[in-house]
DNA sequence: TTCAATACATACCAACTAGTCTGTTTAATT
DNA sequence: AATTAAACAGACTAGTTGGTATGTATTGAA
């Protein structure tokens, strides 16, 4: 009974994130929210408690769908098994195709919380360090597996090589915004998928 | 004539960043840059016209350090222009040195400008997307020398190539600042120089 | 020692902020 | 058709925001 509040709920969600990238959490006014979605506070309020609660939503819907991507790559490359090193590369190559031929820059909300950490409480944050972790263990998984018939020609740090993947989805997404032209984390996971392709080298089975 | 500003300038400067860092840029009130300093209002606006103009002057000075330190940089490996590969790989090892040992994550002003592009004038904006230019053109420099003596072992863009550096910079702040932990850089830096290390290859002579 | 420009102090203001309160509309249920 | 809870509308408020106006203190130069 009562209509149906969803649509309200997506768009409040929708234009939100789309204003956080064009002026931060602190620098978007729930007026702004309202005249962008042409609700009233009402209507906002019924929805979210707070400001807080929307930042939480927004962050929780974010990551939710960032791990499902994730998921979504191991998922299609899961054929590859059979050949570690192979399987890694195409996880990668999965990500640059999915950031390929995107006009606009791409604009990540762990970034935009992170760099105004003040405004969010401890749960809000932590639900980013955590996602980022998530990415963390499945990177490193992929690593070890790797290692398994591969060494590496130079010794290498498995923690810091596992976290070298968000880090370049990261600064990519600052560096192609900064530069206002097209995105450029397409051509930065090449390099990161470069650096895989060249590090690992077969063991020598002394047969 | 008139007592020395010199001290109240850069105070306002040094916590007003601090509080950027913290906060963000409009999460960052003249009231809390006032209690922070101890000065008044009245001081603070002697010094900056408005508060844009504050962020202006903090990215200016922002952005002429960073050069300055790529420049030292550069100054540091130029007795090494013999083989242009191991200045490359020194020039990036500066940086590793220069970032380790960090306790606390390091923030950049270039991803807190990035991530509410609204808040600042294009002239601003403009100051950052240079700065990271010009670091483009100092590396696909060193990058271009190195092409004379050696080949690469995957076919690259020397442009793309050139910004991978900014990138890991970039990626390595965000990802430290989200993870709360010790700063991150410099091991990301090593993947950097790694890459180098890995990707090119001394040209075969026909003589 | 007066002068004048720099450097600062403080009260004040209009606009905006997140959030509240009271009421109204909508639509499935009885 | 009446009921009821969900979904929304919009006026209102207390506090905060960036910025101003006006006055005062400091200091070297004349």
């Amino acid at each position: 009974m009562g209509r149906d509040g969803k649509p309200t709920y997506d768009k409040i969600l929708a234009e939100s994130k789309a204003l956080l990238f064009e002026n931060g959490f602190s620098g978007t006014s729930i007026d702004q929210i309202l005249q962008r979605t042409g609700i009233t506070k009402g209507a906002f309020f019924y929805h979210f408690k707070t400001k807080s609660a929307l930042a939480k939503a927004l962050i929780e819907e974010y990551a939710k769908e960032d791990i499902l991507h994730m998921n979504e790559a191991l998922k299609k490359t899961k054929y590859l098994e059979g050949d570690a090193l192979e399987r890694l590369l195409q996880f990668i190559q999965e990500f640059v195709d999915m950031m390929s031929g995107l006009s606009e820059p791409y604009s990540c909300l762990y970034a935009t919380y992170t760099y105004e950490p003040s405004q969010f409480d401890e749960e809000t944050l932590r639900h980013i360090s955590e996602t980022i972790l998530t990415w963390r263990n499945t990177m490193e998984q992929l690593i070890r597996d790797v290692l398994q018939d591969y060494d590496t020609k130079i010794e290498i740090d498995i923690q810091s090589l596992a976290d070298h993947t968000v880090v370049i989805f990261e600064g990519a997404f600052v560096v192609s915004k900064a530069l206002k032209g097209r995105d450029l984390t397409a051509d930065h996971l090449k390099h990161l998928k470069n650096y895989f392709q060249l590090l690992f080298i077969r063991k020598t089975t002394k047969d």
